[in-house]
DNA sequence: TTAAAATTCGACCCGGCATTCGAAACATAA
DNA sequence: TTATGTTTCGAATGCCGGGTCGAATTTTAA
C-alpha cells in the first residue's frame, strides 16, 4: 500500500539527499563526500540513506542521470531550430552555460565525477552515459557540417571539439571565481575562439 | 657516515619509488595508487618506502615539485628570448607541449593530483604551487602586453588565460588517445584560437 | 484501537589501506 | 672479526568509511 502521497514524500526525501549529496561534494570535494557527511546535512540517520539508495555509487549516478538528462533535454529543441550549423553550436553551448550558471556545484560535480571514478560509475552501461554519448555526437555532427560549410576552421573535428570541450570547462572551472560567465561575455568568447569564418 | 656513492645510490631508489608511483598512477588512477601497489612496482618491501619517504603524500608532493619545477625552468628562459608578448605566449606553451609529449604520465598526474585531492596536497605552501604560481604571473604578464599590443583579441586577461587554459588542456587531455598532439598540431591550434591579431 | 506496513536510526561489522614495529640481513671501517 | 651504522621487510596496528542489523517509532487503514 503506497498512496500517491506517500509516493511524493519518497521522491522529496530522496531529493533532499541527492541534494546534501551535493552540498557535501561542495564542500568537501569528491574524497569527502561520505554517507555519514551526506546524513548529516541532510538529517537523516546514516542507515536512512540506505533505504532510499542501495549504496553510494547509487546516489552519484542517480546524480550524474538526472544531470545528464537535464542537460539533453535542453539541448536537443535547440538543435534543430536553426538550419545554420554554427548558430546552432553557440547556442547549444550557451543553453549550456545557462544551466551551470543556474547549479554550478551540480555541473561541477557532472563534470568531475566521471573523471575521478571512472570505474565505478560505468559499470552496467549508466543512463548518463548515454545522453553524453549524443550530446558529443550532435556537437560533432554540427562541427561537421558548419565545417563543410566553411563556418569553422578547417581542422580535425575531434580535436577541434576537445578544445572547445576544454575551453568551455576552463571558463566555467577553472579558477576559483563565484560569479561564472555572463551569458553575453560567454557569447563573446565563443564567437572570438571559433572565428568569424561565416554568418554571425 | 655517508659516503658520496650511499647518497647517489640513495637518490637512484628514491627515483625508482617515484617512478613506481607513476606507473601505479597511470595504470589505477589515483585512487588505486596504493602503498602496496608502489611497493610491487618498485621491488621493495612496503616498509622500505617508508625509510625513504615520510609518507605517502611526501612521494605525491615530490612529484608534483619535481615536475613543476621542472615546467617553469623550460619555461624561464623562452620568456625573454624574444620581445614580442605573443610569440613568447606560444613558444611557452609549445615549450609545455614538448615536455608533456615526453612523459605523458607524469603531467596526466601534475595537472589531475592538485584537482582530486586539494586538501592532502596544498597544506604547508608546498613548493610546486610557487611555481605554479609564478607560471600563471607570467602567462598573465604576456597576455596583458600582448593586448596593450592589440596582438590578442581584447578580453579580461584572467578570463583568456582559464580559456586557454582550458583549451590546452583539452587538446592533451580529454579523450583517450595514446599519440597527443604534434608541434605543428599544437601551433596550429593555438594561432587559430587564439587568432590572428597580430604578428605572426 | 490495533495490527500491519513504512520509516528511522545508533551501534556494530568488516575490509582496505596508510603507517609502525622489531627483527633480520647487509655494508662499512677499525 | 666485530661493533656500528644502513637498508630491508613481513607482520601487526589502527583508523576510516561503506554497508548491515535489529529494534524502536511513526503512519496507515481497518
Amino acid at each position: 500500500m503506497i498512496s500517491d502521497r506517500q509516493e511524493k514524500e519518497r521522491e522529496i526525501r530522496k531529493d533532499q539527499i541527492l541534494e546534501s549529496a551535493l552540498k557535501v561534494f561542495k564542500i568537501n570535494g569528491i574524497e569527502g563526500t561520505t554517507m555519514d557527511e551526506i546524513a548529516k546535512h541532510a538529517d537523516f540517520g546514516k542507515a536512512t540513506l540506505y533505504y532510499y539508495f542501495s549504496s553510494k555509487e547509487e546516489i552519484f549516478v542517480e546524480l550524474l542521470d538526472r544531470g545528464w538528462k537535464t542537460i539533453w533535454e535542453s539541448i536537443e529543441p535547440v538543435i534543430h531550430e536553426n538550419n545554420n550549423p554554427k548558430d546552432s553550436f553557440i547556442n547549444a553551448l550557451n543553453v549550456i552555460g545557462g544551466l551551470v550558471r543556474n547549479d554550478q556545484a551540480l555541473f561541477d560535480f557532472l563534470f568531475t565525477a566521471p573523471q575521478t571514478m571512472p570505474n565505478a560509475l560505468n559499470e552496467g552501461k549508466p543512463a548518463w552515459k548515454g545522453y553524453q554519448t549524443k550530446m558529443y555526437g550532435v556537437f560533432q555532427g554540427l562541427l561537421e557540417e558548419g565545417m563543410a560549410k566553411k563556418e569553422f576552421p578547417q581542422m580535425r573535428t575531434d580535436l577541434l571539439m576537445r578544445a572547445i570541450g576544454g575551453l568551455f570547462h576552463g571558463l566555467f572551472f577553472l579558477g576559483h571565481e563565484k560569479k561564472p560567465m555572463s551569458r553575453e561575455t560567454m557569447e563573446e568568447f565563443i564567437t572570438t575562439f571559433i572565428g568569424n569564418y561565416g554568418t554571425t
